[in-house]
DNA sequence: ATTTGTCAATTAAACGTTTGTTTAATTCAA
DNA sequence: TTGAATTAAACAAACGTTTAATTGACAAAT
């Protein structure tokens, strides 16, 4: 891919998760990117078939870890729920703009071929969450739960928190215009803190005691 | 307020969760709603006014509900996590556009006015979940947990599940185009059950064990 | 070594739509 | 008869896309 292409790109992920899809014209892209309108439509075909692009692009950029952490024998599942952890935060806080395109895209209308993509990138990730789970529920690490829902609670949880930054700024105690990196780590620390010990207590099979005393 | 201004509402809410703000036109939501295109200036001034609106009639509309049932004496804190859970369930199953916009708008710029809106919508439900979790804190049957992050976690997973009908059809095993009802129905019992059964395990002070056995 | 040919890269300008909003005239009820 | 409700038409601006002309680099031919 040339670079000028990838250029494109990037800079059509930051507005596109700034303002949204419809939100950016490609006359915006275009002069964020320093480059002249008709570009994108030679490069790309039209301001779609960049999203496309663009989803594509991501998505090879991350094929494969997932597989890695499941296939990796010298962890206990314990272990892995928690690189689990670290991973999705990290993954999603370092990739807030792509993030939010996705969210976006999932919901509103726009076309087939774009939400088949999205789908398709979800229903694998949930693939190997699945493969873990169920191997600590084999060695009878954990107790049955919902593992769809489960996964639905920790990429949702990450999620609350990364769609508005201002509403995340005031739960983190921090001012609006802090730092970025300042943002990031202390919402790092805090989502990987709070999905950890909620996924210990939602898995651990000691946890299916009885009835609850109210 | 009169119908016809409520019922602009209305359409134009089903509209804008559907296709997002920006993807519905002002043509769109006359022709929906039945009336001429230039009533929606008439009646709300613009376009963004109109959603700034929307919100407001949707909060009033909302309010008080949590107050409630945080005031009820009646229910124990296990309770009221449990009425929590299947009021956010319900409440945002059956006002899906509007959630949906909600998210939407909470990402994207927009006006400033608008995203005040929402904060303040959210600080104020986080205010009384604070307030449910903490008294069962008190009572000694909550654990210590990260407040905030709990709420995120609830209405995140329930988001997760509503912003793609598709992947979530996929993951209820039913047809895409299957009856709304039906699908609000299975969607709802299956949050309601997850989150009830996160909700406990995360929140039981006996859940307060030691080290994990891996 | 210089010229020529070729094709991709790049440009400014224009295309036809669609956008949100306004205008000015008309209808309608009180 | 007064004023709100409603209408069709028009507005300028912004939109995504296309066009046609120009530039630039590099291989082939002289």
């Amino acid at each position: 891919m040339s670079d000028k292409r990838e250029h494109i790109l990037i800079v059509a992920e930051r507005l596109f998760g700034e303002r949204g899809f419809d939100g950016t014209s490609v006359r915006d892209i275009a002069q964020s990117a320093g480059v002249n309108l008709a570009m994108i439509s030679y490069y790309f075909g039209s301001k779609e078939k960049l999203l496309e692009a663009m989803i594509q692009f991501r998505s090879e950029y991350t094929y494969g870890i997932l597989e890695e952490l499941n296939k990796d024998q010298s962890l206990s599942p314990w272990d892995k729920i928690d690189r689990l952890v670290e991973f999705y935060v990290d993954r999603i806080l370092n990739n807030l703009p792509f993030h939010n395109i996705m969210y976006q895209e999932a919901t509103a209308f726009r076309s087939e071929e774009i939400k088949e993509k999205i789908i398709a990138l979800k229903m694998r990730n949930l693939e190997q969450i699945n493969k873990i789970i169920t191997d600590g529920q084999e060695k009878k690490l954990f107790r049955r739960v919902d593992i769809p829902m489960t996964v639905g609670t920790i990429m949702g949880t990450i999620s609350a928190y990364t769609q508005s930054r201002v509403y995340s700024c005031n739960i983190l105690a921090i001012r609006e215009d802090a730092d970025d990196n300042v943002f990031r780590e202390k919402l790092s620390k805090r989502l990987k803190a709070h999905l950890k010990h909620l996924l210990r207590a939602h898995l651990d099979i000691r946890n299916d005691t009885g009835p609850i005393e109210s």
